[in-house]
RNA sequence: GCGGCCUUAGCUCAGUUGGUUAGAGCAUUAGAUUGUGAUUCUAAGGGUCGCGGGUUCGAAUCCCGUAGGCCGCCCCA
């Protein structure tokens, strides 16, 4: 039986799950269209030192990576990210502004297997680049959320924790710390989450104990939920970029509730998505029953093109992956059933009618409608059953005694009557039909 | 990289203290039904019991190894 298997973490996709997958697909590209990006796509096969350069030299563990043919060291892509600024790098001048594009991609990671994990999954991007301000936070945040609203989710069903790398940043240096000791505190915060008490260990290994009261501060800025709360707790600090930066939260927050949006983002400064290469407001999506892995992530990179050799050119993007969107869906009730079914069935008598048939199925699908009909020669009674489970709305009954009088039957399949039609009016009579009935 | 549980038909699963030819339901195909569909009845196809080794007169069953799956830890771009 089992001569071949597939590999480790890989899917397969039956019609049923990939009429799924498409649907997902559609909605997805449908609603990105509609805000106004474009699509693109790019190799699956990059160097490897694309992403070494983006994320360290660790990151090969991680990867699907060999050498080729020529030599090459190279690696099925992980992320989307460093092709994406490459793309836009290469023509950064000639690129009208801002540029709102979006994939929808195959990754590939080599990783242990987990609930909504594998080693390969699709993975929706979308990102804008060329525009510093937070109108391109506003504008992808709302597209996130839109992604997610189009399928039927609400606010019970999901929702997006912003948090701000940037005002961790000025936070901690208007309290003293250096960047080497910021960024440690800043990965205790990131962890503090799961960790707790314990996420400071990495702090103490490198800079001794942290200090009490530090860290006290630390704990209750990263514990606030709110604007109105991260307020008070800057206005405490007399610090022209926090003040600069809270204007930002402001204006972007102000944004989304003028969109209608408001209700699905939650203000949450222990988000700071690890070690990435972010560097101003980050987000992530979330089920609200906190039964899944993060839905979506994203934010704001504003170095990252420069850091691959092109010109610095400010950006914010995010990702979803298609794993555990597709299990917040199941889990809502929300996977439809996408079945494509049949327009018409047509029945065929035996050999001679059977030309006459075809003819007419030809034309027919010529005009878009999905018809089928039997391969092989069967009995009647078995070409009605399959008819009727084959979702047709109609069936076309080619029989002899029908030819012979130059009419063709036309059963409707739901309301179970019969016609019968001239031969030469089959294609207006169904079109009739379906333009009529459909809508 | 580490840990727990699991693996018998396409799917969901039975399978007695180790004992003849490994079963059921669903699904598939065919027949009842050579001109009218979602019901019903009948039958068929489909398995080297994940793979390899060991114990035994005899292994789906016990032991060892290994692969794969699920779940969790680490990681999560």
């Amino acid at each position: 039986m089992a001569q071949f298997q597939s590999l480790p973490g890989f899917r397969e996709f039956y019609p049923d799950a990939l009429a799924r997958r498409n649907h997902i697909f559609r909605l997805w590209r449908q609603t990105a269209n509609t805000y106004g990006f474009q699509e693109y796509d790019a190799p699956v096969l990059e160097p490897l030192e694309l992403y070494k350069t983006k994320s360290g030299d660790e990151i090969e563990a991680q990867l699907f990576s060999f050498t080729d043919k020529g030599g090459r060291e190279v690696a099925l892509r992980p992320e989307m990210t460093p092709t994406v600024c490459r793309l836009v790098g290469e023509k950064a001048n000639a690129l009208k502004r801002p540029i709102k594009w979006f994939s929808i991609a195959e990754f590939y990671r080599y990783e242990r297997m987990q609930k909504g994990r594998g080693r390969c999954f699709f993975q929706l991007n979308a990102d804008i680049f060329g525009e510093a301000g937070v109108e391109a936070e506003t504008e992808l945040m709302a597209l996130l959320i839109q992604c997610f609203a189009s399928f039927g989710l609400t606010e019970e069903d999901f929702y997006v924790r912003l948090s701000d790398r940037n005002l961790w940043f000025f936070y901690l240096e208007a309290l003293g710390l250096d960047e080497p000791r910021s960024r440690a505190v800043l990965s205790a915060v990131d962890r503090f989450e799961k960790l707790g008490e314990d996420a400071f260990k990495d702090y103490a290994e490198q800079f001794g104990a942290i200090d009490l009261e530090l860290k006290a501060k630390v704990l209750a800025f990263l514990q606030i939920k709110s604007l109105p709360a991260l307020e008070s707790a800057v206005a405490a600090i007399p610090d022209e970029k926090l003040g600069a930066r809270l204007a930002d939260w402001r204006k972007l927050l102000g944004n989304l509730s003028a969109m209608g949006l408001g209700r699905f983002v939650e203000v949450d400064l222990g988000v700071v998505r690890g070690l990435a290469y972010y560097t101003g407001f980050v987000f992530e999506a979330f089920d609200r029953k906190g039964e899944l892995r993060a839905l979506a992530g994203g934010g704001r990179y504003d170095s990252l093109i420069g850091k691959l050799g092109y010109n610095d050119m400010p950006a914010v993007g995010f990702g979803v992956g298609d794993m555990t969107f597709a299990l917040l869906l199941e889990q809502r009730g929300l996977t439809p059933a996408v079945a494509q079914s049949t327009d018409v069935y047509v029945v065929i008598g035996g050999g001679a009618e059977r030309a006459v048939a075809f003819a007419d199925i030809q034309s027919l699908r010529a005009d878009g409608f999905r018809v089928e009909y039997p391969l092989k020669e069967v009995a009647f009674g078995k070409q009605f059953k399959a008819a009727g489970e084959s979702g047709a709305k109609l069936a076309l009954i080619y029989g002899g005694d029908e030819l012979a009088k130059g009419v063709v039957k036309i059963r409707d399949l739901g309301a179970r009557t019969e016609i019968e039609v001239p031969r030469e009016q089959v294609a207006s009579t169904v079109r009739d039909f379906f333009s009529g009935g459909a809508e």
